[in-house]
DNA sequence: CTGTTAGCGCGTTCAC
DNA sequence: GTGAACGCGCTAACAG
């Protein structure tokens, strides 16, 4: 390994120039600048940032924990936090937590021991806060993105679930749909929470009854059963029966639709689908789905900006920003009115 | 932050006693042991890796460098590398090139000097040789995946181009296509390189002939001209004109099928659609395109074990392993025999 | 403008 | 079975 000595001697100065010619601290001359950087370049260093974190208490490096590397919504979000950490400075890297809780405690682990300095976190679900503590124990900042935990003091970035949720239901409802089945994520999901909240709120708003039967629950990432469930609402007595499905992410929706093509069900003609969150552009060979998109990629870049302010201010204040990001509303095709029919 | 010195004081120990307890090194009576893991608990303690690296030379760290992540081959490429890290007690990150080359030389400058053991590594294009070299004046271990850089020697895991180009040429041509367009990657990238290569030599085999008319390159993620080209090939005389497409990876084969949609040219009808690796199981609303889907879970897999085989042998024997893994054939509905017409 | 010293947190080596 | 001293590569603080 090439180290700071090695250069030192081949540039015949002391360790400690070397270091400064590196970090552009203090004032070297111009001539023993260049006599550095040729040996720099001649020996191809690459200083060790682990020897540097150490003495230093700072990597330039942030991490970016999500919990669905698959899902569209999170590269978008990957690619903002990306941008806008290179633009000031610091590199990227991810982990993805699969929705696991056990994976995200370990990879919590990861971060805190490599010393990131700072955290983008999307967390799996509601038992992450145990997780929270552990960042504050160990005073490493982060900010909370997409999916929040409810009391947590810190910078925040997340959409606006009941906008959303009453965007796609007030369409509906102007289509003429009174029976919505909400196909919701997991329970113990904020997003999933909240959007089952706001279904209930605004159903109340729109003067509609709340049924249970037509709620249910899928993992938000791989549903085996989608069909059964499909099954199950298919076969409530006509006046019961849901006339439109509300799933609360692209990847329930698109399980649903595959399951309601599987069953031989027309896509709008006899069922409408709508869902939160939009699908892969470079998938969406149909524009197929009518959605509530959120800014996937400004969660990244925003979020980013507020840790890495939070970094250079060292500022535990008080003052903690919440950006709410507003969802914007995208008609296509897997909406019908129900008076057409 | 807390560190083995605390516990020591804690647990009245030495700190070489609480090291040891925590690496299971040495031996360590019952008692100590208890009093030491108790006191890690109490104080939260987790290992400070910079510090361990600088003296262990190794980190238990991973990094998967790869050009896109939105693509869901290397999401799944992604999801089996992290599986078998994690079977082998080792930690993924993910760094993102973007096909950039800049940025891959950036991120393996991070990669190096935060000291990974290993890399896992899909190169952004034929000029990432360059950095080849970094990894190798650096000695640090990496494996080649889907993406070959010729003469490298090291070990790899790549796709068959040949095997899954005759795969979907003979398809094509067994439905009488005699005239199909290359639509192929940046002709600097391995795998645009090799599915050219077997596109002309499969047009050979098949007595077909080679028009440069009817090949086209394009980026392998973001096309804002497939529009353009679609154009220009249904523009050709009658004689010339393509019956198939062929692109050589999903993007731009979906980019090709909304042209053609936004031109109202039906597909399989009209025209008929191939290409490399398949769509993200999530969007693929319709199984539309016929494709040779290849193993992507099995190339992160495989080859995060050829990688870690070679860190613990610290071999850098000259056995290199190459593992060609076979893409299948999927036969669905955007191809259509021409005799029907 | 440049060099010396000390210490970041940990594990290896060598004592006891 | 346990502890003390040294060094990993780097930089802050202090000298000169």
């Amino acid at each position: 390994m090439v180290t700071i000595y090695d250069i030192a001697k081949l540039a015949n100065v002391s360790p400690m120039t070397v270091s400064r010619v590196i970090n552009n601290t203090g004032n070297t001359s111009e001539a023993i600048r260049e006599k550095v950087n040729k040996a720099i370049d001649e020996l191809e260093y690459i200083p060790n940032s682990s020897a540097r974190s150490l003495t230093l208490k700072e990597s330039k490096l942030l991490t970016l924990l999500i919990s669905d590397i698959a899902n569209p919504f999170f590269t978008k979000l990957a690619r903002g936090a990306e941008d806008k950490a290179r633009e000031l400075g610091y590199q990227l890297m991810l982990c993805n937590t699969d929705e696991n809780i056990e994976k995200e405690k370990e990879y919590i682990n990861v971060i805190i021991s490599t010393g990131a300095d700072g955290v983008l976190f999307s967390p799996a679900n509601n038992s992450s806060s145990k997780h929270i503590k552990l960042f504050n124990k160990h005073k490493i900042p982060f900010v909370l993105v997409d999916r929040d935990i409810p009391k947590t003091k810190v910078d925040k970035v997340l959409g606006d679930n009941y906008a959303g949720t009453k965007l796609l239901l007030n369409h509906l409802f102007e289509c003429g749909h009174k029976r919505i089945a909400l196909i919701n994520g997991p329970n113990n999901v904020f997003t999933a929470i909240a959007r089952k909240e706001a279904y209930k709120e605004v159903h109340q708003l729109l003067g509609l009854t709340v049924n249970e039967e037509l709620m249910y629950e899928l993992h938000y990432n791989r549903n085996n059963d989608a069909e059964h469930i499909v099954m199950k609402l298919l076969n409530l007595p006509k006046n019961k029966r849901p006339t439109a499905l509300f799933a609360s992410n692209n990847s329930i929706a698109i399980d649903m639709v595959k399951a309601l093509h599987a069953l031989n069900i027309n896509v709008p003609d006899e069922i409408s689908v709508v869902c939160f969150d939009d699908l892969d552009p470079n998938s969406a060979i149909n524009p197929f789905l009518t959605v509530v998109m959120q800014p996937a990629y400004d969660f990244g870049y925003i979020g980013t900006q507020l840790l890495i302010d939070r970094i250079k201010n060292n500022s535990s204040s008080n003052k903690h920003r919440e950006v709410i990001l507003k969802p914007e509303f995208l008609l296509r095709d897997s909406t019908k009115s129900i008076v057409d029919r």
